[in-house]
DNA sequence: ACCTGAACACCGTTCAAGT
DNA sequence: ACCTGAACACCGTTCAAGT
């Protein structure tokens, strides 16, 4: 009774797409590559997406679907924009390499409507007026995605022991600088190449945007 | 007797690819097309460029060298680093398609270097050990890129007609929401869909990245 | 040192056609 | 409604070769 009869649906190729990005990186997600893993022509795709725009619009829209927007209580607005943006980090942190995406949908996908208009509303109460609020908005949207999406390194998918011989690498080249010209950069050299992925990371990034939007009221 | 004889050096080629770039997306920049702008073999950017991504890393470090670090002052340190975050938005806003690919060249290129010591040091003057440093050094290059970089309809390079007539239809899209549901979205729509590219934009933002790291100290 | 020519394995996409 | 087959214009890249 169910439509079960067809193999194939939107649904199951974006998820096999968001597979495909987080195994192998955002340039093996191909028309024909997505085809392929699922035993059919590239030319079926086309049935189910108009072209690899819109295939990459689904899993941008799929990914801020996938916030869960915190229920709105009558805590201070700080704190409440800090679980906002807590949320849409936890949502996009599986999947870094289509977090880069993600801002292309916040104002299109329903969830990033709601998500919106929850950070606009939590603003106003900080006492923005709408159109300092709209820049706000925007751009903490956008510098969440950054803080997921921005490791450089991330950009090619590897293995654990490559990442670390990476960052290994990366940390004695920045400690052979010269340390007259370079002393704090030296210093700081492991938690330049190893912050990404960190929690500690996230977490004081994200308290940053929330103290800044405080300083600017 | 100057070495003018060869007909395309490296410099040449980047320049090019920026104007590429800038006019027609960083989807234009292809070996290919690289090699037909110059009348000359897709092979001979081989010569150059180990391979496309050599291309990319040269063009983004060319962005980064772009940046015209401020001479340190005495100032205190927040006012200096408002002025570094500037400059960095400043060299990046001629090339928005090329900057999100910025922060890969942030601790590779010389300028990187400097720049990222300096803003260290601001850092450092500012109270944060090495480690919570790195790690928000780390996140406010990747925000001043994603200011920068960030504009969803930026993607595609349009005429300015276009560009309005989009902003047009997506203002008028949001201002049809429901009312009762999206009170603030509404009356943010202009700013949420025209802020990009706009001056206040980069001011307002920028000044909550400086207060948020006067925040979290 | 700097560029060419031919070849290969990949792309996205269109169009007509099948069931 | 959903998929196939053949074809087209594009990619990046290698390898041997030219000057």
């Amino acid at each position: 009774m169910a439509k079960q009869s067809q193999r194939l649906s939107r649904d199951v190729l974006i998820d096999c797409a968001m597979t495909l990005a987080d195994a192998e990186g955002l340039g093996a997600v191909t028309i024909r590559r997505l085809a392929q893993e699922n035993g059919v022509t590239p030319m079926a795709m086309y049935w189910h997406f108009n072209d690899k725009e819109a295939l990459l619009d689904a899993m941008a829209a799929h990914l801020v679907g996938a916030v869960k927007l915190p229920a709105a209580t009558d805590a201070p607005w700080d704190a409440q924009l800090r679980d906002v943006l807590d949320a849409i980090a936890v949502a996009l942190r599986p999947h870094p390499t289509v977090a880069g995406m993600a801002a292309r949908q916040v104002l299109i996908a329903e969830a990033g409507l709601e998500l919106t208009e929850r950070v606009l509303a939590l603003l106003a109460t900080a006492g923005l007026e709408p159109r300092r609020a709209a820049e706000v908005a925007t751009f903490l949207f956008c510098s969440v995605v950054a803080l997921v999406a921005g490791d450089p390194g991330q950009r090619e998918v590897a293995t654990d022991e490559d990442r670390e011989s990476r960052i290994r690498y990366k940390t004695a080249s920045l400690a052979a600088l010269p340390p007259a010209r370079f002393p704090h950069l030296i210093a700081a050299a492991p938690g330049l190449v190893s912050c990404f992925g960190q929690d500690d990371f996230f977490d004081l990034n994200l308290d940053l945007l929330v103290q800044g939007v405080r300083g600017i009221r």
